[in-house]
Formats: structure tokens, C-alpha cells, sequence
DNA sequence: CGCCTCTTTGATAAAAGTCAATCAGGGTGG
DNA sequence: CCACCCTGATTGACTTTTATCAAAGAGGCG
């Protein structure tokens, strides 16, 4: 049924029957409720189906990093294919649903259907590239460019899974998007509310309404180095 | 013969003769130049056997991120498997050299080969990892810590090179360590005299010996958040 | 030898963080 | 059902960190 969204790939009929073998189970997340954790056994991937998912890091002093927030049609769990043990947390920030994707069937798959072998390479990359984005973001923006990739980013994700990109609900704290952007949590409040001083959108808790597409866009590129 | 620095596996001897088809192909690079760019058809990954390369985003504003150092040893390339197309630069420190992995004869390969396939999962993995420990380096330490880790990360992998950890010379400039760890080169500058001044390493131009490894690593530690 | 790039250092400015107080909702228990 | 509490958000005053601008010094390569 829904395994575009499980794993989403382009290959034929009959390839796709395959795949539901491969999805067989389910995991429900309650509300911050942890899919898993550092140093768990990562023998699956998991692809979203509702909700969302951050993932943090722990520094070697304690301190958090999100890496990443996660909406439903995105793979999380990649991180753990080093050692075979997760080296960071996945931690729903809404009531979420994701399907488990164990590694073994997927290679005994994989060895007779190469394009799930690409797919999968694709997925990897495409990890690694959405971490150099973060990491050009955060290392070359300043605070207002980032904050408006951020929200640019998320209005475009949204759209693809056929939200609205004006009218969105941000499922996470302004400590988190502070901590994933390398802010503080005030900063980011200040930026939101510069935002909405200047026009550029409207927000009322966590509930922002985009009033000014092209001006955070703008906003956004800002810089010219 | 040094197949374990192109593509450093642990598997049985005949399979390692399998490798050997694979690393047909050599590429000198002369200092400053470019193993790829931007667009360029990716095909291929690459195992560096000597010198010293660093790969760098370009960000739509046509500001630039330096998102890795490499040393021999390591792999470069894996960002363009998403869409086949490279979305970086990767260009030579130093004069040096790679071996080129072309993906399609890896793939075939890797048919009665799985466990070439995980050490290519593998090593995907640790390049997330690897941009995961930057962002948090760069998301949620202070300059000092920044500047400090660098430091320690590169005497660590230079000394499982067979290099000396506590003595060694920076290939790359300051303006690229700063642009690497989201920081100006007047304050990388500063934060090398600091750090001279307090005695934890002696600098002479990109001439590093390490003093105070202890304090290096206190100093890349502290924060307690 | 001299130019050119890289580096160092200083003075100053700007950006973002810290500390602190207040405010707003949402959920819980009386 | 309402008051209260607790978490998260906002805003202000002030400090610290880091960037920016500028000038001078050091090597290295042609």
C-alpha cells in the first residue's frame, strides 16, 4: 500500500511486491517517547509514516545537538550503520508512526533487486548532503539567514507531502530549533518576532503563517560573500 | 598491495584479490587542484593514497563551507550518489594521490562480494557520523573548544597514519581551518597565539607540536553545559 | 631580490549569548 | 468547572564573544 512512503523508490510492479515483504512491521511513538537511543543494536532503518522525529547527538561533555527533524516519507536511523549501534537518539516530537526496516531482509532482497541496493545508496547520500546543508547553514549564515532557510525548508518539505507552505505548525520548541541552528532559544524568539514586525509572517505560538514568501527567500540568501 | 588504504575491509584473502580488479586506476593531483567540481558527472568514489584534499559545499549566495579535510586513508566522493552529480569541490592541499573506485564495477563486484557491500555502508555511515561531530563542534562549542578539537582530531588520525600525534604540519591554511569550523582566520589566528601563550603547543607557521595533549583535551571539553 | 600570499596583532563594532522577569496556554487536580 | 501550576515563549538590560577593518610582519617562490 503506502510503501512510497517507506522507502520511495522507482522500480517496477512486480519489484514493489518484493518490498512488502520487507515492511512487515509497525512501530506506534507515543509523544516523546524514544525510537531508540545511543548504544541500541541498529539492525533496521525505519521510514515515517506520521508524525515527526528529532535526532540528537551527546557530546563527549553531555551537551545535545539535533541533527535532524524528521517528517513522515524520510528515512531515520542511518547513523547506526557504522558499528551496528546507534550513536544517537530518535525521539518523536508528536504521536508518530514509523515502519522498521531490518537490515538483514533487506539485503537478502537487495541481492536479487540491485535498484533496492541504489535506492538505498541514494537514501545515504542524500543523508550526508542534508547534513553539509545543515552544516553550511550554521557555519556561514547569520542567525536571521538561518532561521528563514530553516522555516523556507520546512514550508517546502510540507508542500511536498501536500501541506499548505503558507500555514504550518512547528512541532518543535524554540529551544530545539535554536539548538539545531546553533542558537539560543531567545534568539530564535527574537528573530520570529522581528519577522512578524517586519511582515514577513505571522505566528502565534507555533502556528507561523507565511505572509512573505519571496522576502524570506531573500532574506535567506542574504549575504553575497 | 595497499589495497587496504583504498578500501581499508576485513575480508579473506581470495577476496582481496577480487579488490584488485577494482583499483585499476590512478590520479595524480597536483596541489590546488580539483579531483572534481560542482555538476561533474559522479561515477566513481575515492580512496586517497597520498597528500591531503578537502571538499567544500558552495552555497547558493556563492558563499563557500569547507565541510572536510581528508587524509590518506579516507574516502571522498560519497556525496554525489544521490543524483550522480557531484555537489562539491574536491580539491588537492597538497600534491597527492588517489585511487579511483568507479561505482559500477564495485556494484558488480560486490553481486557475490556482500560484504563489500556493508563496508561501503559503513563507510557512507562514518561520513555521517563524521559531518554529525562537525555540526556539533560547530553548533554547540565555543571557539576555543572548536579550534582545541581540531586539533586533537587531526593529531589522532595522523597518528594512526604511523605519523607522530604530537608533532605534525597543517596543510591548510587558516582562512580554511576558520571557514571549516564557522569561524573567521583572525580568530583561528588569535586562538593559535592563546593557546601558545598558555603553553599547550608551540606554533611556527603551520609547524604544530603539541605540548599539552591533557590540556588540549580539557580545554576541548570544557563546558559542562 | 622582491613580490605575493599567508599570518599576526590591534582597535573597534556588531552579533549573539546570558541573566532575569513576565506572560501565555494547557493540562491537572481540587 | 475553575484555579493553579508548569512548561514554553517573549522581552528587556547588559555582557561576552566573535567579526570586521586595518596595518604590519614573515616566508616562500619565481
Amino acid at each position: 500500500m503506502l510503501n512510497e512512503v517507506c522507502l520511495p523508490v522507482g522500480m517496477s510492479r512486480g519489484d514493489v511486491e518484493r518490498l512488502d515483504e520487507l515492511i512487515k512491521e509497525r512501530i506506534r511513538l507515543p509523544k516523546g517517547s524514544a525510537l531508540y537511543g545511543i548504544g541500541d543494536r541498529a539492525d533496521a532503518i525505519y521510514g515515517i509514516r506520521s508524525g515527526s522525529i528529532k535526532t540528537q547527538l551527546e557530546g563527549s561533555s553531555g551537551q545535545l545537538q539535533i541533527t535532524g527533524f524528521l517528517l513522515p516519507g524520510e528515512i531515520v536511523g542511518m547513523d547506526g550503520l557504522l558499528e551496528s549501534r546507534h550513536v544517537s537518539h530518535a525521539i518523536a516530537l508528536e504521536d508518530s508512526e514509523v515502519c522498521v526496516i531490518r537490515i538483514n531482509e533487506m539485503d537478502a532482497i537487495a541481492q536479487q533487486l540491485p535498484a533496492l541496493q541504489h535506492q538505498f545508496r541514494r537514501l545515504m547520500s542524500k543523508e550526508i548532503n542534508r547534513s553539509h546543508q545543515l552544516l553550511m547553514a550554521i557555519g556561514s549564515l547569520r542567525s536571521e539567514q538561518r532561521l528563514a532557510a530553516f522555516i523556507l525548508n520546512m514550508s517546502q518539505r510540507l508542500a511536498t507531502l501536500g501541506y499548505s507552505p503558507n500555514e504550518f505548525l512547528l512541532r518543535m520548541t524554540r529551544e530545539e530549533i535554536g539548538n539545531y541552528l546553533g542558537l539560543t532559544l531567545e534568539t530564535v524568539s527574537r528573530l520570529f518576532s522581528r519577522f512578524a514586525r517586519e511582515g514577513l509572517l505571522r505566528i502565534q505560538q507555533r502556528e507561523i503563517r507565511i505572509l512573505d514568501m519571496h522576502g524570506l527567500q531573500e532574506l535567506a540568501l542574504t549575504d553575497c560573500a
